[in-house]
DNA sequence: TAGATTGTTAATCGATTAACAATC
DNA sequence: TAGATTGTTAATCGATTAACAATC
């Protein structure tokens, strides 16, 4: 079978050609990313289907049946090589590369970001860490990162190349730090304040809601 | 997905009836009620359907069909009146008590947890905090809260009747916390650590993914 | 071999969307 | 009234699941 011509066979799944995925797709094999990639960290070397769905909450045959549509990755009785999966998917996604972030706040929430690894590991690094307060500017955080002048934002973005902005900032902040993102042509905001952005329509807006996550777990819990 | 629920209509929309809700129509309820409790903090009196749909990312004839199973909410020519849409709403999730939080880990991602509205405005309560480190126990974070010893882990969880435990420890110290939380009968986990946990079937764990959200925006704008 | 797990099919359920009458 | 937006229908698409042969 060749991977080259565009397989359409009305399930939504499609071979490694130029099509995009479904959001559906996307998003689940994002999730599944994440855990192969802690897995590996882990020291695994293959993993089920059903291990995968245990910890992402997706069905195991809708795992086998996302995989399958890309090739056969897998070995009966066996698993996934949780090292090629991760490339595969990678590669599917096209998240080779490397990803430049600027960090908006230098609070405790921009610390705690700047400090983890969770982007790092998925190919993202922040390059930049602004605050408004000038007492902090130039205040070194951890290795490789000083907190900058919120003065230099166009400028920092421009010559570091940055795709997302993330939003460490109180929520009254927020809206401000967007228009200039939106002016500086960032096209991905990832908002982890309360406030409800307004943007353009080619701007994509991501805010985080760990409090509607529980609500919905305790709902089931309750009921 | 270990939620399974007695099919109805085949709509999947049910009457205000004593039934379980579907997956899909619990959580995007939930994320409704995140953008209108905004909204209401932001003084809005009425929202459109279109507008919850910028906001939540979810189609707005999706959300007038979710909202319309359970009652005629909205006014045509205006739109929701935001007030009683989240008390609606709140009754439909059966959210509409108070539910108390232990936090574990008073590092610079605990203090932001502890320090943030998030929880707070869905009816949840912070009302301990945790921390392993012996020169941390007893310091003041907030107003009400202090650094308590890991060791009263089980005395607080059943004397505050604790409903949910939230992780901000080290990836490396999770599965520990995980454990004991278990053991103490907690049964709703909520994992900021890239630990994957190992935990008995009738304990649900979240785990937040922001990088995996982020993966996925990046698809979308690269493609 | 025996046990485990993938890859795949087929059936059903739920989500998405366009369209539009009802009505504020 | 005129404009806006809900509530609802109908068609289609994607997700979910059980089941099981293939095969490691």
């Amino acid at each position: 079978m060749s991977f080259r011509e565009p397989v359409r066979d009305g399930t939504g799944v499609q071979g490694g050609g130029g099509e995009r995925l479904s959001l559906g797709v996307a998003a689940r094999l994002s999730r599944y990313l994440q855990v192969l990639t802690q897995a590996k960290k882990m020291g695994r070397e293959t993993i089920s289907s059903q291990e995968l769905a245990d910890y992402t909450h997706v069905n195991s045959t809708q795992i086998r049946r996302d995989l399958s549509g890309f090739g056969k990755f897998g070995k009966r009785g066996v698993g996934y090589n949780v090292d090629s999966l991760v490339s595969q998917i990678r590669k599917i996604l096209r998240t080779t590369g490397k990803h430049n972030i600027a960090l908006f706040g230098a609070g405790n929430l921009g610390q705690a970001i700047a400090g983890s690894d969770i982007f790092a590991d998925h190919g993202f690094r922040v390059v930049a860490l602004f605050d408004k307060d000038p007492s902090k500017v130039g205040q070194r955080v951890n290795e490789s990162l000083t907190v900058r002048a919120y003065d230099d934002l166009e400028k920092v973005i421009r010559e570091e190349d940055v795709v997302v902005g993330v939003l460490a900032v109180p929520t009254a902040a927020a809206q401000e730090v967007a228009d200039d993102l939106v002016e500086a042509g960032v096209k991905i905001i990832f908002n982890y304040s309360e406030a409800l952005l307004q943007v353009p329509p080619e701007v994509t807006v991501h805010t985080s809601s760990p409090a509607v996550d529980l609500l919905y777990a305790l709902y089931f819990y309750l009921t």
